[in-house]
DNA sequence: CAGTGGTCTAGACCACACA
DNA sequence: GTGTGGTCTAGACCACTGT
């Protein structure tokens, strides 16, 4: 009698649907703790690996986060609201302020492992910003924590050549007021259009960990290419956001 | 000796990572069979909850879809593009021609579970659509496949004083040439305006249903909300589409 | 039919959290 | 120290796939 499904489904299916079900219905609050394990074994009594299979279920489905020697808690939901078009506006980086002020509120931001260096691009990205075979590319790579978590890894690559003669500054670790954009408009090559193309994904472990994901978040990979007025392409910037933290805004006319 | 951690971390671990990087350099392909659970007991002498840990992990990332009674399989990926932008521009609908037409290329689209009833509207709906508390709305659902794959569900929100006089129109299960959209516009409400957020996460059980979804397969919840010239809100159109099979595309200006 | 993944039991040792 | 989740073993029966 203790295999597979009966009428309902298997067993472990059921557990983690009652569990679901008081979650979503508010019995267990954000942050609460939900039944152990072994609190499990006795109440269906059914063996650890089921128990811990009903779990894993909501755990896959980012409803529970699982913490070491203390428990399962219900997983709360705070994300950042990214507005693309506000926070790319003109006005932002123009007026020298840098573009992560649109949608932070009073949070606080702060980047890290940032990483500047000259290379050769990959394939996709000497195509989409037209470069001949031989050319480079500045790559700037560093990762934003919002409130001391890190919530996003980006990677951006700027043709080398428009830095030549002034590449100090694009290669600098700090870009100074306005960021990158700033000091691209000071070049004469101020971004006036940007697409955005997003995917969803799972991490891998290397994202996983940079980002401290708890199992079951998804991430968001967003590439971002900058054009010119004259539709030069003059930035891509890879980013790799925590898919849980982020509600992103978009706004255009029929 | 054969518990927990060595110096390289859990087993299960190490075997998952082998996989997952003859998958990443292309040794296994889109489509084949990766080492099962007897295979990879046998060639790593771990017990079969061992070898099932190390194909789960690789599951769960979404680089590997398990098929009852035959294997797992390295996953392929061959997403629909939707540039909202496009889809929606009033050209399109404007001239009668469904707007799917503008991403699904030559593949077959079709429309499936369709339900239109008068509802009082959820709570962050009425808010959305600037209701007041008696108002009602003409709900819409639907599930989107193409080429037999579902990959959408969608449930679209109206207010019903919209339909006044002209029910039947917004009501039908057939909205006619143009859509939803070209019907608004007749009914003097065309949108000019859309703003869509999206949120990322896993699927709960009934959607893994509805769109087929794979273990480890995340959904966009995109939410739309369509405005007239006036900027008054029209339409709320809450969408999940599987993650997979997408990749979503937005432009702006700066 | 043999082989595969899906589910389940009944144990075990470990690292970690908390009182 | 007790309880928690993390990892692991060694079995078992099942439904399904493919030959």
């Amino acid at each position: 009698m203790p295999t597979s499904e009966d009428e309902t489904g298997p067993i472990y299916r059921v557990i983690a649907d009652k569990l679901r079900k008081s979650i979503i219905t508010g019995e267990l609050v954000d942050g609460q703790r939900v039944p152990g394990e072994n609190e499990l074994m006795r109440r269906y009594g059914v063996a650890r690996a089921t128990a811990r299979q009903a779990l894993r279920t909501l755990i896959d489905e980012g409803i529970v986060t699982p913490v070491r020697g203390s428990g399962n808690f219900v997983r709360s939901f705070r994300p950042v609201r990214r507005h693309a078009p506000k926070r790319l506006s003109a006005e932002l980086w123009g007026r020298g302020r840098p573009i992560w002020d649109a949608d932070a509120g009073d949070r606080t931001v702060e980047v890290d492992n940032v990483s500047v260096r000259e290379v050769r691009p990959p394939e996709h990205v000497a195509r989409a910003l037209d470069l001949p075979e031989s050319a480079t590319t500045v790559r700037r790579q560093r990762r934003y924590l919002v409130d001391n978590r890190p919530l996003q890894l980006a990677t951006s690559y700027l043709p080398a050549e428009l830095a030549r003669g002034d590449g100090a500054v694009l290669t600098a670790v700090d870009t100074g007021p306005g960021g990158i954009y700033a000091r691209l408009d000071e070049l004469g090559s101020a971004p006036a259009h940007f697409t955005e193309e997003l995917r969803v994904r799972m991490p891998g472990p290397h994202e996983a960990e940079a980002l401290s994901l708890a199992p079951g978040t998804p991430v968001i990979e967003v590439v971002r290419t900058a054009l010119t007025a004259h539709q030069q392409a003059v930035e891509l910037n890879e980013m790799v956001l925590d898919g849980s933290a982020h509600v992103l805004a978009y706004d255009f006319d029929a």
